[in-house]
DNA sequence: TATTGTTATACTCTATAACTATA
DNA sequence: TATAGTTATAGAGTATAACAATA
C-alpha cells in the first residue's frame, strides 16, 4: 500500500536554500581577490541599487537586523568605503553613501557578481537563464 | 554620458538570497505550531528524502558543518525524533533513522513545507510554479 | 507616542582544529 | 594514511531589549 513509490522531490524551499548556497559559494570564490566577505559585498551591492538611502531602508531591503547593519556599516566606514551623512530632512536618519573608493570597489563587486551569475547559470540556455531570473524576481515580489 | 540609465537589476545571487529568505520566513510561520526550528525541520526533511543515511551523507547533502550536525542530531535524538544506529558495514559510521515519533512529525513538517510552497508561489500560474521548481532544481545540480 | 540609530547582552551558528575509533 | 564522528574553542552572526535623539 505504498502510495508514494516515486522518490520524493525536495520542497521548493529546500531547493531554494541549495540554490542560494551554491550561488553564495561561487560568489565567495569570486570575492576572494577583493578581500571582501559575502556579507559586506552584499551591503555594497544593495547600496549601489539606490542612489541614496537611510540605514533603515537598507535594513528593510536586505532583511537583516538593524544592530547587525550598524556593525557592518561601521566596518565599511572604517575601510573608507561608505560614509554616513546627515539626512536632508530627517535629523534622526543617516544617509548612507559610497565614497569614491567605495564606488570603485562596488564596480569590482558588481563585476564579480556578474561572473558569479554567469558561472552559476552555465547549465542553462540563455532563454532559461532569463526565465529563471525573471521568475525568481517575481517570486521575491510575491 | 550615463551608459546605464535604467534602474539596475539585482544580480541573480541577490535575488536567490531574497527568494530563500522569503520562503524561510513563511516556513517559520508554518512551523510555529509544531514547535520546531527551521534548521531542525530541514534536517528532518533531508532525512525523509533517503531511507537510511549516515551523518556524513546528511552533512554533504545539506551543506552544513559536521560539528553542527552533531549538535542538531543530539537535539533531535533528545526529543526522541531520530536514532543513531550501528551502520551495517562501517563500524565508524552512524546510520541516522527516524523513530516512529520522528516519522509522524516528519509527515507534519512535509505538510507544512507543502503549505509553505503553495503560499510562496501563490503569485505564479501552475505552469510557472512547475517551471520555477524545475529550473531551480536544474540550477542546483549545476 | 513612534521612529532612527546605537549599545548591551545573551544566544546561536560557523569554522577550525584536535581527538577516537575505526577503515 | 584516510575517514566518521565527537569535542573544544574562538569568532561571527542573531535576537532582544533598552536607550538617546528626534519626529
Amino acid at each position: 500500500m505504498n502510495e508514494n513509490p516515486a522518490p520524493r522531490r525536495a520542497s521548493l524551499g529546500l531547493v531554494l536554500r541549495h540554490a542560494h548556497l551554491r550561488a553564495a559559494q561561487l560568489f565567495t570564490e569570486e570575492l576572494r581577490p577583493l578581500g571582501l566577505e559575502n556579507h559586506h559585498a552584499g551591503v555594497l551591492l544593495h547600496i549601489g541599487l539606490l542612489e541614496m538611502q537611510t540605514q533603515r531602508q537598507l535594513v528593510d531591503s536586505m532583511g537583516v537586523d538593524k544592530s547587525a547593519m550598524v556593525r557592518t556599516l561601521d566596518a565599511l566606514e572604517a575601510r573608507g568605503l561608505v560614509r554616513r551623512e546627515a539626512h536632508p530632512t530627517d535629523r534622526r536618519a543617516h544617509a548612507v553613501v559610497l565614497t569614491p573608493a567605495g564606488q570603485e570597489l562596488l564596480a569590482q563587486v558588481e563585476a564579480a557578481a556578474e561572473r558569479t551569475d554567469a558561472r552559476a547559470t552555465s547549465c542553462f540556455t540563455p532563454e532559461e537563464r532569463e526565465l529563471f531570473h525573471d521568475l525568481a524576481a517575481k517570486f521575491v515580489r510575491g
